[in-house]
DNA sequence: ACCTGAACACCGTTCAAGT
DNA sequence: ACCTGAACACCGTTCAAGT
């Protein structure tokens, strides 16, 4: 939009800013190069003299959301800094949506990236956890909460489209209870567990006391 | 490609096959109706007689796959059954990639998808877990599922391209240990982590053995 | 180094029309 | 009901050129 940007100043950063704010303003899916340039006020190709491709613009604006992850609460027990780290990721990907798309889609890589990590991965060290099972529950931990929440994003996205939330409502309310008794019958409370907080601590506290049990057995 | 393919010869079940196949070959992401439309013979908009639009397609060909999810085991322990389903939705989700992208996109739906929530919640109902608890079991271990074997394969399709897996390794390598001294030391066990049928079983027994101490407690 | 402009090879979907 | 053909409003990216 606008008018044409003067030479010069344009840089990364504002690149990145402003690739964000299209993203929450306009939805994930509905970014393009071509809009953010337009919304820049120069020619799509400008892009390029800063990023290689769409998907290096992806990674910065990862990196660029990474860094507002909270740091890991000093002082605490470790399942409760494993709680913070995951709910405090979690929260993130909530408020931009944007980056559980971002995180699922690209591998981990960036110096943001990198510090919630080392975060993460300092508690299970620090709790006891030898190299290989702290990697593990790192990988375990994180998969998880993109998984959730991730799922959590999509179902909220589903319940905004009113066309497309009638259309699944009649299909779930049209499934015979001879051939499905089980998910008929629990329609209810499956409907209350595609998201919220109490369904996402109830998963996170199954793998910790998981874990509770390996650290202590 | 191909001919033009005469009249009435089209139906539902060849365009979800074709689809399937033309994910397989070339990739979720290349897919297109237009591509798919070349590939059967016809226009693009002979597509639309049979699906809404692109996104009914896709729900059309992810439960297709759902139907090859084995059913549950008869006769074995709860814990075991749980296992059985998920590491079968894991494996078909390995064979058929495209089965995680569109898992992830879009809200469950469909005979066969049914089918296997059906079979889960049945095993968590008998297990004598209440209704809630079934229900946000079922959620948990399947965001689990979903979330860990994504990550699995977009790692693994990162490594088949020998330029991003360059580049990739090129970024860990230059992360400065005095900042990240942990993700560093670890960098090893963190690679061997990305995937795997033990790093999934690790993250499934985790959550078992705390749905175990559940059902004890 | 930084950016433009035209071009290439695509998309999903609407609309009006034909059989 | 089933399918076509043209059109609309887009994409990401390459390439050659300009400052």
């Amino acid at each position: 939009m606008a008018t044409r940007t003067p030479r010069n100043t344009l840089n990364a950063e504002l690149i990145v800013r402003t690739a964000l704010d299209l993203m929450e303003a306009r939805g994930t899916d509905a970014f393009s190069l071509r809009g953010l340039a337009a919304e820049l006020g120069v020619g799509p190709m400008a892009l390029y003299t800063y990023f290689r491709n769409k998907d290096d613009l992806y990674d910065a604006v990862r990196d660029h959301l990474m860094a507002l992850v909270p740091p890991v609460p000093a002082g605490a027990s470790w399942p409760d800094q494993v709680r913070a780290v995951c709910r405090g990721l979690r929260r993130l990907m909530l408020e931009h949506p944007c980056l559980a798309q971002l995180l699922a889609s690209r591998p981990l890589s960036g110096h943001e990236t990198a510090r919630v990590a080392e975060g993460l991965l300092g508690v299970l060290r620090d709790a006891g956890f030898d190299n290989e099972t702290a990697a593990r529950t790192h990988t375990t931990l994180f998969t998880f909460v993109l998984g959730a929440t991730s799922w959590e994003i999509q179902m909220a996205a589903e319940r905004r489209d009113p066309e497309a939330w009638r259309r699944l409502r009649t299909t779930m309310e049209a499934l015979p209870a001879t051939e499905f008794p089980v998910v008929v019958a629990l329609a209810p409370e499956l409907a209350r567990t595609t998201g919220g907080d109490d369904q996402f601590d109830y998963g996170l506290d199954l793998l910790l006391a998981g874990l509770a049990a390996k650290a202590a057995g």
